[in-house]
DNA sequence: GTCTATAGCCTGATAGAC
DNA sequence: GTCTATCAGGCTATAGAC
């Protein structure tokens, strides 16, 4: 018989994941530490263990929670929306996820730059299966002439990097900016860039 | 009176810092490891830090290294040449670099990543004022009616993110992209990106 | 210049009292 | 459920033989 979790564990559980979001997005699975993640969660290290069995729980748990949002966007790709709206849309939705979720961005990031050996399957799976079924849209898309002739992949890509740099970068863009906000200027742009670029 | 290095010396020193490259960059500072660095090397644990005093020492001496051409193709952007041919061209030499050191894009987004704790400063002096510089010249270039008009250092900012993301996010375009070289769709859809986005 | 050996600390994880 | 105490192994760095 399996009992429901008291409200002090779903506090405890949470407030583990969102100090491992914390710890993972900054240093990467083999940089963080348990004692980093316990003191950031208000926990004893072994107290923490309690909730979670070792430290690649936590991550693990960490990446499916994320995978079940991070893709949302791109599934929301209407292939029978107005074309230009749909793929305009989908980059401003993206653009809002770096903005609320920059912790999640760069857990993302960092796992990828580590060669993604957790979530390698999940890409070459999953991943690719979800693009080149929005790709095949966008290409029938290009060839109604309703958008211009582009690479759907490249296109996708350029959402996601575009849209990704700042979170990921975000010290960066921040130091280069000055105390300006980033996004209001980041989203004017990624419309006038993505107009003129599906402008049949 | 200071010896010129021996060539033995330049060998085990050009090793570390490559190994160095190696692990720095897919595990960042703190997942990186002497032990890995090391047996990439080729030396035992002592020898190299009998080259470097510390682990800090290499991945300090590798930033430096890496600052000197990591900003190269941005100062080459020049003021006096076509207003559109200089963009395209930094966007494109900016994906050569990518292509052809992407250990060295990935050490640089694992800094940033991880809050830029050792290069903040040279981004709030040398790089913003470089950026700065080169935002002053384009914009001065969309006043003329020569570009569109766009906002400069987000037009920068989609060009870093963009090229970078071939580097930094590797494993995840081969996954989505199957067996197919990345780097020829990438350049072809950065001209068209471009030429369309800067045309006035 | 390169090695073995090791100091001293930090790491993930466990045992057992309460 | 939470703690103190602790283990075994990995970590950076040093000592000292050769």
């Amino acid at each position: 018989m399996i009992k429901p979790p008291t409200r002090i564990q779903q506090r405890n559980r949470a407030a583990i994941l969102s100090a491992g979001l914390d710890v993972f997005s900054q240093f990467g699975f083999r940089g963080a530490t348990l004692d980093l993640i316990a003191d950031a969660a208000g926990l004893s290290k072994p107290n923490l263990l309690y909730y979670f069995p070792s430290k690649e729980s936590i991550h693990t748990a960490l990446l499916e929670q994320l995978l079940d949002t991070w893709l949302d966007p791109l599934k929301a790709l209407d292939g029978t929306g107005d074309p230009i709206k749909e793929i305009m849309a989908y980059a401003q939705r993206k653009l809002a996820m770096s903005r609320d979720y920059p912790r999640e961005s760069r857990l993302w990031a960092n796992e990828i730059l580590q060669g993604a050996p957790r979530i390698e399957d999940i890409l070459k799976d999953d991943l690719k299966a979800l693009v080149d079924e929005k790709a095949q849209i966008i290409k029938a898309w290009a060839d109604d002439g309703k958008i211009a002739d582009i690479d759907p992949h490249h296109l996708i890509f350029s959402i996601w990097a575009f849209t990704q740099h700042y979170a990921d970068f975000d010290v960066q863009v921040r130091a280069v900016l000055g105390n300006k906000d980033p996004y209001d200027g980041a989203s004017v742009f990624l419309d006038t860039l993505y107009a003129k670029l599906l402008q049949p």
